[in-house]
DNA sequence: TCTACTTTCGAAGGAGCCCTTCATTAGTAG
DNA sequence: CTACTAATGAAGGGCTCCTTCGAAAGTAGA
């Protein structure tokens, strides 16, 4: 509503270009023809849309597609290599990179080993190496980058400190924010890793097509994503999802059920217990199931809070433990159906441990997209291309 | 996003006769030259669309205002009275009603007293006496209602059935939806009442201008209403703040800590209970305060549970006990401040009973904005005029 | 190889919307 | 009554889009 604004006839001339854009870059190469069919514009004007946007350097011609009938038309195609992505995912054990074109296509991933008590520097240099990794196998420079997206562990605030890491100890305080734009000559985003992970899922995972989507980060510390209305919800300090930090909810302590079962071997390192109970479970031993519902009992009370407050069409079940989602699901929809006045659907995440990445990514996309799509923000659409090129 | 589309020279007028109606609307008559600088148009541009505007029925000049330099300025106004909005508020003791214009300006309230074991149809007939009474008040007919946006405690289903009420024996599986389109011949909208309570907060209340806001409907049933990113949140199933039922949350039994106290007088009507606690607390009776200090535990477990999870700017404290604010915000902060990660404003609602009218007249007026605003949707602007005209 | 058919291309002509400019008009101030 | 102020209304011009048409560049079939 409030993007909604009329002008001048470059304005029109604008948003029919943006809107060549959007199509061009949703449905690959496109002729002439099918452009003014998608754009509503008529083909001698789309031809003008598109040679000034060739012109400005957004989009290319390709060469036309054979076999069809009649003359063979021109097509052309979004330049997504005029700039690349890259999304950051800070755990307390991986530091993981990735870099994508401007469609969001990944081009390489990286992953460095941390520990939870690795000291901050350290872990941003970490970081550094990833993204670098991530460059140097696409033969690009940092240069090339447009947008960084970082999803760390912990509370952040809007300005990007972290207000709180349960796990990375002297996390807590420390302005990320100030280091990443420090580090990458771009513009740098900053998120929770649990958000990204929820909006991967939108995008790329079982909740395509959702508009309100609960994610859950179910691993040794737990976490929580929320999509509304098709958007990463932050809240206003930046701190929604956090459902963990109320007693009532029974998430701070759930894990503890599989970490403390009488199945885990004795000197099992912390990180690993909760594996054996829950491999424990799958095989059937009476005792480690009955430690998987006492876990999926306390995990369902936290996730019967948020479904009764949002409604949302899917719960997403990610993190950790989600690879063993075949003995959790089951209890977890049991209980989640006593007290919801309507279930969601409840389904496993398969996007695994890129999953962080990936919504880093699909949110520098985003953040490109409001750049481009939001009339009366961000570049007009004669935009310097960047540096690189 | 997707309502930014480009298209022929006529798109580029809708555009910029909405702005010219957009701008009309929110600052009342305005000359030629102040519209063209909030539209961005030239004057000349801004005679002619306002011209196409008055001939369409949209705008109407007003006389010039007097004691002003130079020649006098044509200026134009809105005609908000083309139409009118009709909120409903169907309660458990009350069916209220409203009538106002398309700027939302209420011309009349009407009360009409129910109880709750009323039978459904006793219960619609208050309802068409309420929305009729007000528009005798007013002159008008319902040939001039555009919309009318009803509120009603309870769950309903997308399509306006009730899938569950607490307050209202008979409500639960009434299909209210198709009995109020039979009702008025216009566009019916239907919500929960807490949903619009947070409506009214937001555009009248104290949550102005926040995005992200919690109501909590606090009387003798307990509800919750969520405005998100500064629209209504209602969930998939329309089900979403529903966190009463969640044991866990210690909402649904909260309110008999007042009903039950010591200080209420024998033979007291239910609903009256609590209003004496809440009064003896306020005089200083240790017996009540202790009964409202233990209801503000319950209350504040449920409220945590929506501040984490949606780290809202403010939580609007209404409903019937927020007459009783003073005595309940101390403790409900008290309690929030102990586990919340990012304290939000805890204010008390300062609109009363006409909150949920209210909020359904500036739901219905949404609606319209919605309609005219949405480029691909509703009405073109050349809309006709409805009937009543 | 040639012809018929299909589809796109490119140019020309025209309409709609907006802009700037400027003389004119209708008030107020002294 | 005159000077000043600010809006009015008309004229002329530019940009963006549309429709229409003959020409062009392929495929399919004889």
């Amino acid at each position: 509503m409030a993007n909604l604004r009329g002008g001048d006839l470059s304005r029109l001339r604008q948003l029919n270009s943006l809107s060549a854009i959007r199509e061009l870059r949703r449905d690959g190469p496109l002729t002439l023809s099918a452009l003014a069919d998608r754009t509503g514009l008529s083909r001698p004007s789309t031809k003008e849309v598109v040679d000034e946007l060739a012109e400005l350097g957004w989009v290319e011609e390709v060469p036309p597609s054979p076999g069809t009938m009649g003359r063979p038309a021109r097509r052309y195609r979004f330049r997504a290599d005029n700039g690349f992505l890259a999304g950051v995912d800070i755990g307390a054990h991986n530091v993981r990179a990735a870099l994508s074109d401007l469609d969001g296509r990944v081009l390489a991933e990286t992953r460095q080993p941390v520990e939870p008590g690795t000291p901050a520097e350290q872990r941003l240099a970490a970081i550094e190496r990833a993204v670098e990794g991530c460059l140097a196998m696409s033969g690009k420079t940092a240069a090339d980058l447009w947008t960084v997206a970082v999803g760390t562990t912990g509370v952040l605030t809007p300005e990007g400190v972290v207000r709180y890491s349960a796990g990375i100890p002297d996390w807590s305080g420390f302005d990320l924010g100030e280091r990443m734009r420090a580090m990458f000559p771009c513009e740098v985003l900053l998120e929770n890793d649990s958000r990204l992970a929820a909006l991967a899922e939108l995008r790329r995972g079982v909740a395509r097509g959702s508009r309100d989507v609960v994610f859950l980060h179910v691993a040794r510390r737990m976490g929580a994503g929320l999509i509304i209305d098709g958007k990463v919800h932050r809240g206003h300090g930046a701190a929604a999802g956090e459902i963990v930090m109320l007693p009532e909810a029974r998430w701070f302590d759930a894990p503890e059920h599989l970490n403390s079962c009488e199945v885990v071997p004795e000197g099992t390192p912390a990180e690993d217990a909760a594996g054996f109970t829950l491999a424990a479970a799958r095989a059937g031993d009476p005792v480690a199931l009955a430690a998987v519902h006492r876990y999926a009992d306390d995990l369902a009370v936290g996730t019967a809070a948020m479904v009764l407050l949002l409604d949302p069409e899917i719960v997403v079940l990610g993190g950790g433990f989600s690879r063993s989602a075949d003995v959790l699901l089951t209890p977890l929809r049991d209980r989640l159906a006593r007290v919801c006045i309507r279930m969601p659907e409840v389904r496993a995440s398969t996007l695994g441990g890129e999953c962080v990445v990936l919504g880093a990514i699909e949110y520098a996309a985003d953040h490109l997209d409001r750049q481009l799509f939001t009339p009366d923000s961000g570049p007009e659409l004669p935009v310097p291309l960047p540096a690189g090129r």
